[in-house]
DNA sequence: ATGAATGCAAAGGTTTTGCACCCCC
DNA sequence: GGGGGTGCAAAACCTTTGCATTCAT
């Protein structure tokens, strides 16, 4: 499916249109890394949970990807990497490491899955390619407003949302190379 | 779990907080049902494939329906209305009903679920109320644009979205009972 | 030590598929 | 009459759950 694209973290150039897989979060520094595992095990001590190898190795999996990545995806890479961690356990920590504000559900797949990414503060919305299946973000606070407007105008208070424009890179990647840089997390 | 909400077509308050779970297209007429009718005939004929009785029963089924529904509580509609029918033959008419421009899947359930609706010319997006579970429907042409633009200037030919706010109703419902007509459809 | 976490396997729930029979065109 | 359609049941899939065991605190 969007499968290979976040693979090799090394590697600049990895949809077909030209476009890197990485976001601004992309992969973690060692600082950063810390930061997470402080917040992990935050969560954990609050909650009477214990910390241990496998959540934390589930976590850094996810935190080093860095991307968009559905439960059977996640649960096919730790398979890879750590043979020995069960996937009952990995779809356990999903829905801890979700509550522990790691890992965040943003349902954005063309085939309908629930595809998690690493939490961030700052809001966002997605944009899923149809070409490349890659997902990418973008965040518009004029849009946010209206929608929040809109949602008020007929009677509703609006908690959450989620936008996602599937939309189609290939025809513009062709003609304008200039756009392929710093432009996988965008802020209008 | 929204189960109940579109039973009974005939009465007004169906929601907790007293709003409508008919929308602007409810329930169509007899009129409407031979146009649908003929819409399917075509498809069909173009396709290579055949009008069946089970066929045009879920179809009209959904129709006269008219709300908001998933994949299980069609086939539960279906297996009530017409036990002959079984649930294969359910799911794989869904999918040449979508073919065919009369349903219409908008991933809109707040615990991810696929749901159908009857096609509709006139694209809107959703609000999922997270107090009553009720869906309902709004249209923003500024809205639209802006999302549009939003990403073209990042390089994506925008082809279609999903735009779900997921929003409390009880507090307002509770103020203003006079914003329960008519709004369950609501043009901006 | 004690309660949570894990791994495995079995169970659950939903959707798809295989196949013999049926029926629309 | 032939190819698509249907119903049933089996299979496939993904996710959850039960249970004995291991491990963190």
């Amino acid at each position: 499916m969007n499968g290979g694209a976040s693979r090799s973290p090394k590697t600049a150039q990895l949809y077909p249109c030209g476009r890197s897989s990485r976001h601004s979060r992309g992969t973690e520094s060692a600082a950063k890394f810390e930061e997470w595992r402080a917040r992990l095990r935050k969560h954990i001590a609050g909650q009477g949970l214990k910390y241990t190898e496998q959540r934390w190795k589930i976590a850094s999996l996810i935190l080093s990807s860095g991307g968009h990545l559905d439960a059977q995806e996640l649960v096919a890479r730790v398979k890879r990497k750590h043979p020995g961690i069960g996937a009952a356990t990995v779809y356990r920590n999903i829905k801890i490491l979700c509550d522990a504000s790691i890992l965040n559900e943003s349902l954005v797949d063309s085939q309908g899955r629930a595809i998690y990414e690493v939490f961030d503060e700052a809001h966002h919305d997605h944009i899923v390619c149809l070409d490349c299946g890659g997902i990418f973000e973008f965040h518009d606070p004029k849009l946010e407003s209206l929608q929040d407007s809109a949602a008020e105008s007929i009677g509703f208070e609006p908690v959450r949302h989620r936008h996602i424009v599937y939309a189609r890179c290939k025809y513009k990647a062709k003609r304008s190379s200039s756009l392929n840089e710093g432009i996988e997390r965008t802020r209008l």
